[in-house]
DNA sequence: AATCTGACTGTTG
DNA sequence: CCAACAGCCAGAT
């Protein structure tokens, strides 16, 4: 079996553990927390093997405010989500409003592309 | 060590 | 809005 996990995971639960209820991150988010900004992928394998209780997975979601996956359980995800006061429009969440705090803003500020 | 996989993301059509 | 493509990352085989 396996023993202790590498860093980078310890740290992806740590972070995901530290949502607070009522609140969501985003696959990117929690990877940025965690120090790979680039591995929302990474993280999302990590979240389909949390089966701790003590790991809000449900509080972890897909960018642009998408529900993502749970295990074939999205449904679930989304009342847990709606139960925890989280505002959901249509198959989104609102993310302006319920985004942990302390994730960096990337839609803020981008130059003009083009010349 | 190489290859495949996937609860991802952003761009393009 | 949806489909296809490409880039990125860690874990499993």
């Amino acid at each position: 079996m396996s023993k202790i996990k590498d860093q980078f995971t310890v740290r992806v639960l740590s972070v995901v553990r530290r949502i607070p209820p009522g609140r969501v991150a985003t696959y990117g988010d929690v990877a940025a927390l965690a120090g790979r900004p680039r591995a929302a992928r990474a993280v999302g394998n990590i979240m389909r093997g949390c089966d701790r209780p003590d790991v809000p997975c449900h509080r972890v979601i897909a960018a642009g405010g998408r529900l993502g996956g749970y295990g074939g359980r999205e449904l679930l995800k989304r009342a847990l989500l709606l139960a925890e006061g989280v505002s959901i429009v249509g198959t989104r969440v609102q993310l302006q409003q319920f985004r942990v705090p302390g994730a960096p803003n990337r839609w803020g500020k981008r130059r003009a592309r083009r010349a």
